[in-house]
Order: C-alpha cells, then sequence, then structure tokens
DNA sequence: CGGCATCCACATGGATACTG
DNA sequence: CAGTATCCATGTGGATGCCG
C-alpha cells in the first residue's frame, strides 16, 4: 500500500500521541460529535438552547460535556452579565477545526442509516 | 446558516436514528478506529500480526473489538483450516466505506498533536 | 496460533432533586 | 436561566492465566 520508505511500522498506540487516538478522545464521547455539530451549523447559543436541540440529553450530562470540551480547547464560554444573566456557547478555532470530521460523521452515519443491518 | 426550508430543529437525538451518533457508535470506541485503519493501509491480517501492529491493545480487548466490529458488519473473520490454522481478518465493504472518516480523523490528530494543549 | 475465562477498576452516562 | 448535588447502572478497558 505504500512502499517501505514512508511505512508506519506502528498504526497506532494506547498512548496520547496516535492521531486517531487522539481525535477519538474527542469525538467518541457519545454528545461531544453532536454538541459540537449544533454549534457548527446553529452558531452560539445558550445553555438551555443547547439543551432543547440536543434531543435526550440531560442537564448533567450537557454540563459536564461542555466543560470537557472547554478543557480541550474545543468550546469557549462567556458569561455576559444581565438580568437573568445569559451564557453564552460558541466554538474556538480549534472546536471549528473539526468540522471535516464531523462531516464525515454525518455523512457516513446517514448513508448506512437506512441499512444498519447488513 | 440554512434557510428556512432544510433546517434540522434537532440536531442529534440520543436514540440510534442520528448519523453522528450512529458513527459515533462504530468510530468511537477506544481501539475501533485504529483497528480499521489498519485493515485500511496493511491489508488483511491475523490475529496476533494484528495484535503486534496495535501498539499497547491485549488479546482480550482485541478479541471484544473484532467480535464487536463483526455484529456492526464492518469486518469479516475467515478461519483458514492448515496446520497451524490461521484467521484471515479483513474488512468488509461497508468497513472500507469508512475511509473518508478515519481519514479525516487521522488528518485533524496529526495537525492538532503538536499543540495539545492551548 | 488464536483465542476465551475471570475478575476487576474506572469512566461515562442517567435520574432525580435542588439552587443562586 | 444555568446550572450543581447525589446516587447509581452500565460499559469499556485491562491484567492474568488457561486452552484447543
Amino acid at each position: 500500500m505504500s512502499d517501505s520508505s514512508e511505512r508506519l511500522e506502528v498504526w497506532c498506540a494506547g498512548e496520547e500521541w496516535c492521531p486517531i487516538t487522539t481525535t477519538a478522545t474527542l469525538v467518541g464521547k457519545k454528545w461531544h460529535p453532536v454538541i459540537v455539530h449544533r454549534l457548527l451549523d446553529g452558531g452560539p447559543s445558550g445553555f438551555n438552547e443547547l439543551k432543547d436541540d440536543v434531543d435526550g440529553i440531560s442537564s448533567k450530562v450537557l454540563s459536564d460535556s461542555l466543560e470537557d470540551l472547554q478543557e480541550k480547547g474545543l468550546v469557549a464560554r462567556e458569561v455576559i452579565s444581565e438580568q437573568p444573566f445569559r451564557v453564552h456557547y460558541s466554538l474556538t478555532d480549534r472546536g471549528a477545526s473539526l468540522e471535516p470530521v464531523i462531516a464525515a460523521m454525518a455523512e457516513w452515519g446517514a448513508e448506512h442509516l437506512r441499512a444498519p443491518e447488513q
């Protein structure tokens, strides 16, 4: 498939320096890709707006997921001091750069959704 | 982002009919994308050959992963009756169709691996 | 060679209720 | 509005050892 000069002997490792595993730790969580997709297509959002759009998620899990996405530098959180106050969730540049990955996932899923078995 | 006629109100649901979640259940497991990548680039393989290439995986986890991939129709398993017998793992057409998804994950990971923080 | 059996640890996700 | 606090069920991965 590849000639000897550029061949990788190890496809991926258990450690973090594997590109695929790196991406999988972001996109492999149950709700993460859905949330990123929502922020990509729907733009910035408040907490409950997000919760309403992402069908089936609970407050706690959305909160946990957003916290994880912030720690990983994919999502930015901004508190707007008003009454009542608002919170603004948006993608960072890094988060937005996941678009090709999310798009590929969405496309594959859409094509194979009609034939889940066989 | 989209006009009113083609807008999706719900980005994804907790149920199985969501395209992204569908893909995430395949590609979101820790070792699945790595195994598929190995089979895409390295061609069909025996069990231990696969285990050697996928650095860090245990027999049990590789076995579990391959079983799951078979159930989902992504991987084919063929037993070759020789002495000693061999087993042949390869991608099905459906498994091979994941190539764009895996490629997108690999590319994103490679680009962002050098800057894991910030 | 190509696994399976066991047992275990930890992470993820979910239900429910409550708060500033 | 935007979460937090508990508590709990399950899943996923890992270590070790044995088997046909």
